[in-house]
DNA sequence: CTGAAAGCGCTTACAG
DNA sequence: CTGAAAGCGCTTACAG
């Protein structure tokens, strides 16, 4: 049987006080009496009352819970876009984090309707439908406050702040950088195709291998995953390979490193693999992956100053979105072309 | 300016009824006329309103909220975990999750007191303090349902339903495996000394050693990340090496390989080296890594199960540990030994 | 410094 | 099938 918890009745009625006087030692100590603070304390430890924390949150319409809306939480990048989140959240606000992955029946919609009036703020760091439409209607609805990070918006994201890097221009960079190494057939391992970010890194490839006079149109699509990569490297390593793969993410690089090393090429000698994101593993990789670097803890930080600043100005339409510096890591899974 | 979103009152009034009408219309719309119901949804449409949910958890004293807790999201095997708890919890509960590292001054006690009633359960992936010890003081007193998974119990939560596999056992015959292939100086990388999984592998790896007659001494303690591998790998590698190096994860064991390829040593060749969980890249790491499986969703499937069960029957006492079945995973990291 | 009272938005017996 | 009323546990002006 659950034990009822002391209310903060109980603790009145034990200490001889009011309630006021109860919740005024709670939320202004300093308003109150020493002798009756003590009291009511030791009643408060005796009876080993804590307050609602529902009917707090309730009576003065606001938690102190700020969410973060990843699609699956194992990857090293979200993992330090989150510290970096919380390292300007902690103390003032909670920090909880929910998945858009589906995983059964209905999640997505009975996570929003939950999230609708218990949350003070939003922090997307998947821009992908379906969990976003209904989160951006709330936006609307009730000017709950959101701020995107990571990925660049969707379309029916366009109007909220947002944080990342210019994706197009750091693929652009990337490709030129393995044109410029001597490779000429170069393959493109894209994401899905609902994806905006890879879509920007796609067209980021495409653009650069146009201003080259190459054809850019080896472009592959695969899930973001390791398997993925493995499964595109076999597409492409079939028939007249090319010398370069360049991936959306590092996920799909380890991949195709994977999947290349056991068709016995050698990287970079025979194949290079360029991936994206600079992920926990990509400088253990074997041979060390070179990559694009995203700031993640930085994007973190400023999608959560972002956050802080449309809650303390409400009114503020701020809706720009804020560019973070990419880097171009090159280490040893890239080496010079035939061409 | 934050609009102030329509209550149930207005919609009362705009419908012309009562409000307990319109509660019915939301929560039993069989028991309210057909005609009545139509109005009333036709109103909530228009007004566009959705429950105050902070308002509803309060009145009805539940959230349907479950909380997991994790020490870091970064993690593939925490990703399945968390994947299979959804998939028993989905649809009848939120799943939420939160950090346990500490990121700023006092996060840990600022969320439990936020937990304290706004969730209905607690999943605990992490049983290191001080976020547990908390946590337990909610069990205790306000009898919050409560499993453990993932990592055997450290003492203070030694009375609480849990999910695991059987670490000792599993690093034993790991380090016997070892042994079998003629290894006879294995060095341990275990973890920081106050976490209980680790712990128990190390006294696995001990017994088996002790069993076989050798050296288990050779015993380093690094943070179970992969630059703790790559130190402890220096240290190792320095003077007279062992033949083998057991870790005790898969992400210190990437760390061993990688700072053993940049010394030039072939592995497995020079050097066998094993891991410990098969997490996302040991498959693909190059030369793939040996490691012991961990059924991580399975973990998580049943972890969950035992919290539903815990929540419908708060009487019972249910505090035995469920050990679920590890596996040996044998790829080529690992080869013979000069024994 | 303290207490009585109102009220946050909802749900749920209880009458009718 | 519907409404009036009580109440969930707290906070906060308002008096005193």
């Amino acid at each position: 049987m659950r034990l009822a918890s002391p209310t903060i009745v109980e603790v009145a009625q034990r200490a001889g006080v009011s309630i006021s006087t109860v919740s005024r030692c709670l939320n202004h100590p300093d308003k109150v009496g020493k002798k009756t603070l003590q009291r009511v304390r030791k009643v408060i430890d005796e009876v080993n009352f804590s307050p609602n924390a529902l009917a707090q949150s309730f009576r003065r319409g606001k938690t102190n819970i700020i969410l973060v809306v990843v699609h699956e939480i194992g990857s090293g990048l979200l993992s330090e876009v989150v510290g970096g989140i919380r390292s300007v959240l902690d103390g003032r606000y909670a920090v909880i984090l929910t998945e858009s992955r589906p995983d059964a029946a209905q999640p997505a919609n009975f996570i929003e309707m939950l999230v609708a009036k218990q949350v003070e703020g939003v922090i997307l760091l998947c821009s992908v439908p379906p969990f976003s439409r209904k989160i951006i209607e709330l936006n609307k609805a009730r000017n709950l406050p959101i701020v995107i990070g990571l990925e660049p918006l969707s379309d029916e994201l366009r109007k909220l702040p947002s944080v990342h890097i210019d994706n197009f221009a750091a693929a652009s960079e990337a490709t030129a950088y393995l044109i410029g190494l001597g490779h000429h057939r170069i393959a493109f391992v894209s994401g899905p195709r609902q994806s905006y970010v890879t879509l920007d890194r796609e067209r980021g490839f495409m653009a650069a291998m146009a201003d080259a006079g190459l054809d850019g149109s080896h472009v592959h699509y695969a899930d973001l995953s390791v398997n993925g990569g493995i499964n595109a490297a076999n597409d492409i390593l079939t028939g007249a390979p090319p010398s370069a793969i360049f991936c959306a993410n590092d996920d799909m690089a380890l991949g195709v490193m994977s999947a290349a090393a056991r068709r016995g090429l050698a990287i970079p000698g025979a194949l290079s693999v360029l991936g994206f994101d600079d992920m926990r593993y990509a400088a253990i990789a074997n041979p060390p992956l070179s990559t694009v670097a995203q700031p993640a803890r930085e994007i973190g930080i400023h999608a959560a100053r972002r956050l802080l600043d449309a809650i303390d100005n409400p009114d503020e339409p701020g809706r720009q979105t804020e560019i973070l510096q990419h880097r171009l890591v090159i280490r040893s899974s890239t080496g010079r072309g035939p061409g």
